[in-house]
DNA sequence: TGTATATACCTCGGAGTCCTAGGTAAGCTT
DNA sequence: AAGCTTACCTAGGACTCCGAGGTATATACA
């Protein structure tokens, strides 16, 4: 995750819920779809990827069944779980609070006196 | 920083500098100043201040001297060189930019087929 | 006078996240 | 048959934030 340069931490759990509300969908479909609709401001490494889908899935906020793709290809699909689906809620009310907070910071200015 | 759980990750910096860009100032008062202006939705921890403002020095974007706080008390006063003036206006464009392409995750529904 | 509080600085070590670099495997195209 | 794309995975390093600890001084107050 990239481009951008270094934000970004959370955020990337964030996207991948999001993603997710659509429709069940497999990892490598979620970095297209990330990397789509951001026009590709946004990528979506894989080393940073996989590992964040496990623990989202340990955390029990996704589930996976395997499948096959629309590639013909094994893959493994992810849905929301009903605690995905509140932590998604939650975690996009904080991130609008917190890029809020950040864009109060850059456009402040000190009271004159 | 917390409040908003884990986001934030390089916009530390980012708003250092951008304190630092209205007038030199102290590492607590850079804590105090965003702690402010955000509503304390942006708590700055002091674990995090310190090495944040030690490893800018070291880029050569920020520049230390010490004197004396409104206070009365010895503290170390921070400004912008030029070139952290010019690595501002590059983060903070960095910054709206991933931040739009966040949102744009956020809103973005798939297109209909 | 002594003590508490606020101001102001610092570092260490742990926890967590991202990424680079490597790997496997199968389907499709040429 | 070779090469590209799809699709998955992990190990290890780099980095950032934070909790917890510490030092020191000015001011307010009892």
């Amino acid at each position: 995750m990239n481009e951008s340069v270094d934000f970004l931490k959370g955020t990337l759990d964030l996207m991948i819920l999001k993603t997710l509300s659509w429709a069940p969908t497999h990892g490598y479909g979620i970095a297209r779809w990330i990397e789509h609709c951001t026009g590709d401001v946004l990528q979506v490494e894989e080393g940073s990827l996989y590992p964040a889908l496990h623990k989202l899935e340990e955390r029990g906020l996704i589930a996976a069944e395997w499948g096959i793709s629309e590639h013909n290809r094994r893959a493994k699909f992810y849905r929301l779980t009903t605690a995905g689906k509140k932590q998604l809620l939650a975690a996009h009310d904080s991130w609008a609070r917190f890029a809020d907070a950040v864009f109060k910071v850059l456009r402040t200015a000190p009271a004159s006196h």
